[in-house]
RNA sequence: GGGGCUAUCGUCUAGGGGUCAGGACACCGCCCUUUCACGGCGGUAACACGGGUUCAAAUCCCGUUAGCCCUACCA
């Protein structure tokens, strides 16, 4: 019988959510999901220095917001608190079990403790790299010259090491990248603990022992993870040994990089996920570009070979899935697909489905008129913005209907405010008949009346109204602006 | 320096011994149009380089080059 699937995503809160994390947490995600598995929340806050609980609450709110719901974690806004059978799931909250760990490979002679202070260990370093050699800690010209034949001062504070074997390759088997060998000798005994506070102390472990016996001991049964952690891999496959622990599956998934094919870092634009929430992107536009970065989803075999097919929902995603389907390669972040995307995205929604997330912008917008408005009214104003890239934009597509315009479009003014057209709209204050049909109806037979075309007409109007030859279509922006509203902008006018 | 990963239009990619090398985004053009858009139609554009193997290589092998990652008492 088969364990159900287990993934994770565990991020260090060292700063804010980065779009290449959220990826990586997304296929975790879309792993799980489509095997109906479990998926971990894991925080990795060994780094005392840089952790944070600010970072902590902003990695909750952005998995939040990006619909990437964890079946196990911590519980919102109580560090106390986690959800789950093998808790707790901040790692620094772990500390009893990975110190009991330790001291088992330590009985066992599996590691060993190291008093080498970083000074002696630069000049070691120093030594053989004069010789042209490479540094190895414990490692041919520095074999011996450390503390792995142990000569106990005791009365020091010592940090650990883990003995790696010394020959062979260690094969790392990747359901994305293939096995991948490396050889043993170009890895060295490595430091599992920290030199803790005083004798025989065991300080705070490192990134790679916590890794082993967290995925063993909350029973991830398939690793995935950005492939700058393939090199790591190596590290931690004789460390499952060491423990007899089942080696997990591995699946490396390829690094997001910038438009100029560099890391994808602050000076390509947004890089935290909270940036891309602000821009006016719905969640599920950046799920499915993030998914799409490296992940070519294939329908009977075959991949998506439209712009139709290319818009999947979440249930296609994961039900589409499949880590055999992703790239090996790294690849760029692209902002137009998104953008598209995300304006498709906003295409196909139901005005109820896009208020709450409309709502925020259009809130500013308004200085929380938006609020009072009804949902007839909200229901018109959401329909005719639904062209826009983005929320941001269908929020400013809307400031009209909120205030009257701070200036004119002179060019517009010329062009449009003919004679003949103020005469026209002299004409149009009086409809009473706001509904789209009166609206119609009225406008068209004042055009018969005055020889106007539609054009002429709306577009004095859109000026008189917006300050600007620009709107939603002249009915909706009428109805939206309201009658008294109109009359009150068109006196200037008349 | 050592080790690892990667390489098809500008971007994301399909294809994986014989294809006019396909699609999507972007870009350009035309059409539609009460503005801005949306939409419709069409177009430009790629197998990194060099050697092999083979009747035949984008596809298999080797090398080169380039990019990225690891090489921390960071994760």
């Amino acid at each position: 019988m088969s364990r159900q699937i287990v993934t994770r995503f565990a991020p260090s809160p060292t700063g804010m959510l980065h779009i290449g994390g959220v990826r990586t947490a997304l296929f975790c995600w879309l792993f799980a999901r489509k095997h109906g598995g479990r998926f971990i929340l894991r925080i990795e806050d060994t780094d005392l220095s840089r952790s944070t609980d600010d970072n902590i609450r902003i990695i909750e709110e952005g998995m939040a917001w990006c619909g990437l719901d964890w079946d196990e974690g911590p519980v919102v806004g109580d560090a106390s608190q986690w959800k789950g059978p093998h808790g707790p799931y901040r790692q620094m909250q772990r500390m009893d079990l990975y110190k009991a760990k330790i001291q088992e490979l330590l009985d066992k002679n599996l590691a060993y403790r190291c008093r080498c202070s970083r000074e002696a260990i630069e000049e070691r370093r120093k030594t053989v790299e004069a010789a042209g050699k490479v540094f190895q800690y414990n490692r041919g010209l520095d074999a011996g010259k450390g503390c792995a034949a142990a000569h106990h001062d005791a009365s020091q504070p010592a940090a650990i090491r883990f003995r790696m074997p010394e020959s062979g390759d260690i094969v790392v088997p990747d359901l994305i990248k293939g096995d991948t060998r490396f050889p043993a000798d170009s890895l060295d005994d490595w430091i599992i603990a920290r030199t803790g506070d005083g004798p025989g102390e065991i300080g705070v472990p490192t990134y790679n022992f916590c890794v082993v016996v967290d995925d063993t001991h909350m029973q991830v049964t398939h690793v995935i993870r950005g492939d700058d952690h393939l090199n790591n891999t190596p590290k931690q496959i004789p460390l499952f040994a060491a423990f007899g622990y089942d080696l997990p599956a591995f699946a490396h998934v390829p690094m997001i990089l910038g438009a100029d094919g560099a890391k994808l870092s602050k000076r390509h634009g947004a890089t935290s996920i909270t940036e891309y929430q602000a821009m006016g992107l719905l969640p599920s536009a950046v799920r499915l570009a993030l998914a799409r970065l490296s992940w070519t989803p294939k329908i009977d075999g075959k991949a998506v070979e439209s712009a139709e097919e290319e818009l999947l929902t979440d249930e296609q995603m994961i039900q589409l899935f499949d880590l055999a389907d992703c790239q090996k390669s790294a690849a760029r972040f692209d902002m137009d697909k998104l953008q598209w995307l995300n304006q498709k995205l906003i295409q196909r929604s139901t005005w109820q489905e896009l208020e709450p997330h409309l709502r925020p912008f259009v809130m500013e917008v308004s200085k929380g008129a938006w609020e009072a408005k009804s949902d007839v009214w909200k229901a018109q104003a959401i329909q005719c913005t639904q062209k826009g890239k983005s929320l941001t934009d269908m929020a400013e597509a809307l400031r009209f209907a909120f205030e009257r315009p701070a200036a004119f479009d002179e060019k517009a003014v010329e062009k449009f405010m003919t004679p003949v057209a103020k005469l026209a709209l002299r004409d149009l204050a009086g409809l009473t008949d706001y509904s789209h049909e009166g609206l119609e109806a009225g406008f068209n037979a004042i055009l018969e009346r005055h020889g106007l075309k539609t054009k002429d007409l709306a577009q004095a109007l859109r000026v008189a109204l917006c300050g600007k030859p620009v709107s939603p279509g002249i009915y909706d922006t009428l109805m939206l602006v309201g009658r008294d509203e109109v009359l009150a902008r068109l006196e200037r006018w008349l």
